[in-house]
DNA sequence: GGTACTTAGTGTTTAAAATACACTAACAGT
DNA sequence: ACTGTTAGTGTATTTTAAACACTAAGTACC
């Protein structure tokens, strides 16, 4: 299962539609993605979004969340459709229309899973991305764009971090998403004033420094945030 | 040319590609659409979208520019794809796939077009939509969103406008759309201070009362706008 | 030609929100 | 106990948004 991953059977005039992931992570430093490794003709061995071709009666909202399933274990990812990529000539063994979805994953979470897919999942760092067959590259530039956008919006980021967070990681993963710093003392009184985290009282396991308060998500405001049409942040 | 309109010839598995669209306008009053009367069937007759199958070479979006180019006379709107509609029960005789795209009209440039499409588009107002076949209300709704969406990040509203507007004109389309009201004085200052418009010295015929000023888009600052990423009003 | 009516145009004051900014606290290691 | 490192906290300033009411320029009507 890897996106766009069997030739359409092709008289000429052939369709096929499939659905492409873009899922990311977060490791508490960097975004990544999975990509997987493609088994089929083209590009069969190549690291390619996973994704795959559809089923005639299956809705591409549906097989994403049962492909996010098989990947990461996980049933309820986060996740939104993000356009149609359909030129002609995307595909050089036929038309596949692929529509992409991304969606937030919780590293923490998630042992990706080989034997299920066949396709070996593997994260990547999003800064340094290989060059990717098709038109994968663009899949992951409109992605992350309506991700990175969706951030600003809606509390989301919460959905890549693990169940407990300190404030200092909240605001680095807003740093990294946004590329831009944020003062400390203005983002914690941000966070706390919209009710979005409460503290759990634990504190995190030290490297070195004063240990931090651990918060987790309040998921009563967390949707109503989300409903929300004001910028989060 | 109606969205979805041939019947895919249709052994099971087969699968069409088409482009809906969701082509906006505004009378000075309330935001219109077009809709145009289906020539095949199913819902033959009937009022939907406009739209058609793809060729197997085609490129959606060049074909949405091809399709507003047909309907309205017009070979530079605005356009913006939504997303994907692939519900397999979306369409009853066959699986068609369907790439929405909404564009943004100005009415006083546009005469229909009823002998090149043969299929009668008119306009309808957004606010007493009939009930459309097929997923046509939901692409509606989802089109509208993102709309309404993107016209609070980008200047976009004077799309929908004639090539000299006054202030009044410009908040009454931003009241219309954003679903809320302005304070006259507060909104001029913006508009002035953003520079999109500059005055065309000029007056409007008026039908009672001070003449209005008139003014255009100042297309330079236009484009400024629209790459900026904070929200314009 | 003056008065009534209608819409357009304009500045200031107030409140709210965002920003800038620096020191103390809690732990680990030596 | 001293050093190094990260966490936590409050206030003052600036910027931005919001509230608000009167004068100006036309037309119609008497």
């Amino acid at each position: 299962m890897t996106s766009d991953s069997s030739t359409p059977n092709s008289t000429d005039n052939q369709l096929a539609l499939s659905v492409s992931l873009v899922l990311f992570g977060y490791d508490g430093r960097q975004l990544q993605l999975v990509l997987s490794r493609r088994s089929k003709t083209p590009f069969d061995g190549e690291l390619a979004l996973p994704g795959r071709i559809l089923e005639p009666n299956e809705k591409p909202e549906e097989a994403a969340r049962e492909m996010m399933q098989s990947i990461t274990g996980l049933s309820n990812v986060y996740h939104k459709q993000v356009r149609a990529f359909a030129d002609p000539e995307r595909h050089p063994s036929g038309r596949v229309v692929s529509i992409a979805f991304y969606g937030l994953i919780r590293r923490d979470e998630v042992k990706l899973q080989d034997s299920e897919s066949g396709m070996f999942p593997r994260w990547h760092n999003l800064a340094d991305l290989p060059v990717l067959p098709f038109d994968h590259n663009d899949i992951v530039r409109s992605s992350y764009r309506r991700m990175r956008h969706r951030f600003r919006r809606k509390p989301v980021a919460v959905e890549l971090l693990p169940e407990t967070y300190t404030l200092g990681d909240l605001q680095q993963l807003f740093e990294v998403v946004l590329g831009r710093e944020f003062d400390k003392r203005n983002f914690q009184r941000r966070m706390k004033r919209s009710g979005l985290v409460k503290p759990v009282g634990l504190r995190k396991e030290p490297i070195l420094g004063r240990p931090a308060k651990l918060y987790q998500t309040d998921p009563d405001r967390y949707h109503e945030l989300r409903q929300q049409s004001e910028p989060f942040i």
